[in-house]
DNA sequence: CAGCATCCGCTTTGATACTG
DNA sequence: CAGTATCAAAGCGGATGCTG
């Protein structure tokens, strides 16, 4: 049901961007082949895993989602994220990359080490578009887009700035392969994964009703 | 590296069955062509995934193992497993059935409800090749092979068998499908488990040595 | 026999063009 | 935008052959 190819990454789509346009879709999984697309989503309508959605008649596109069957399996694809991590060292610099991939394990690595301090915004310039992480309450959240007016700014290439953010590191090294920082240094060090985040058997299922969090990393196909 | 056609059911293969033969492998995956088996084998000794072992001189055999990075896959096959056992039900008759693929699942799936008494040994006769069950201390532990002395026979095809010990049939209604049951009922009672075992979100990590254990649920390919 | 490599027909995929 | 149609190339399943 979800082994053929594509099936997973369509499925991860899904998951970091909620309810997708064909053409969204499309976007966040370069060198897919239109009618295997359009296949896929056929096959993982029939088995439950996806619905289509005709949208109501002002709005002329149509709106793929997971089901709840397709929801389930969020923790499969972070596991798969985070097993494969370490081969994203090795990945060639060819490799299509989307920003917005780093969304799902992103929101289970970072953390708010200060929950009590008033939220804050980080804009994070990398790859083909912006991402917004909003810290506070103990949690970070991660939304493709740029914020409108955001406390500090990360930039640079996606490999240096994962492993800045991720504390492996140090501004100083990274600025070097291009990374920039403007805002406080504070700010980084409240959501930089502690030793254990970065750990094999890490878990930190925080409230009952979390969801849309991830441990690490992000996998692709070659192209 | 392991979202090819059959790779990850190769690695399921190393996992419940432990160091394994070539041909123990082509057995337990009906279907796959020799060269695929072959050139899937190398390209995970490559990603370091798989390792090969020329046995001793006195065995004519090699071995291949999973390595830790490939055992750290056990969760997310064992989750893909139980992700998957609703679409069991649909599975056509004509899919291919090995009985040593229940070996994991049943090992996290059935319980032993009373750790104090004695152990017990229950056989399963279903698919090609029988299925051990050590019950004993609080844990199950599946093998494939026939049992001793078992205190227990249960045998019949897979679906009413695995339904039965799931406790989702009764032993009278399954009769009618070919199950035959020889022992005492309360050991088929101490292994079923609890409401709670069926459901989504279960999880029971007993030992803090516990591994070879898993939920539910197995699946394959068409043939 | 275990552990492959080779060949062959067929299916699936990738790339592109086209359409309501 | 949301696909369908077409076609070449790659991958797969099955059979067979080879080698220690």
């Amino acid at each position: 049901v979800v082994g053929d190819r594509w099936t997973l990454l369509i499925v991860r789509e899904l998951l970091l961007r909620g309810p997708a346009r064909y053409s969204d879709l499309q976007h966040g999984l370069p060198g897919i082949a239109t009618n295997l697309l359009a296949s896929r989503l056929r096959e993982l309508e029939r088995s439950g895993v996806v619905s289509r959605e005709e949208a109501t008649p002002p709005v002329a596109t149509a709106l793929f989602r997971l089901t709840p069957r397709g929801e389930a399996l969020e923790p499969i694809v972070l596991q798969l994220g985070r097993w494969g991590a370490p081969f994203l060292a090795q990945a060639p610099q060819s490799d299509a990359f989307r920003s917005h991939w780093l969304a799902l394990p992103l929101g289970h690595l970072l953390q708010d080490h200060t929950p009590d301090r008033p939220g804050i915004t980080i804009e994070l310039r990398t790859g083909d578009q912006p991402l917004t992480l909003d810290v506070g309450a103990g949690a970070v959240h991660v939304r493709p887009g740029a914020a409108s007016r955001p406390d500090a700014v990360l930039s640079g290439p996606p490999r240096p700035l994962l492993a800045v953010l991720t504390g492996k590191l140090s501004l100083a090294a990274a600025e070097g392969a291009g990374v920039r920082y403007d805002g406080d240094r504070a700010l980084l060090l409240r959501v930089q994964p502690g030793p254990e985040g970065l750990a094999e058997g890490s878990r930190r299922g925080s409230g009952a009703t979390a969801r849309r969090r991830s441990p690490r990393g992000t996998r692709r196909r070659r192209s």
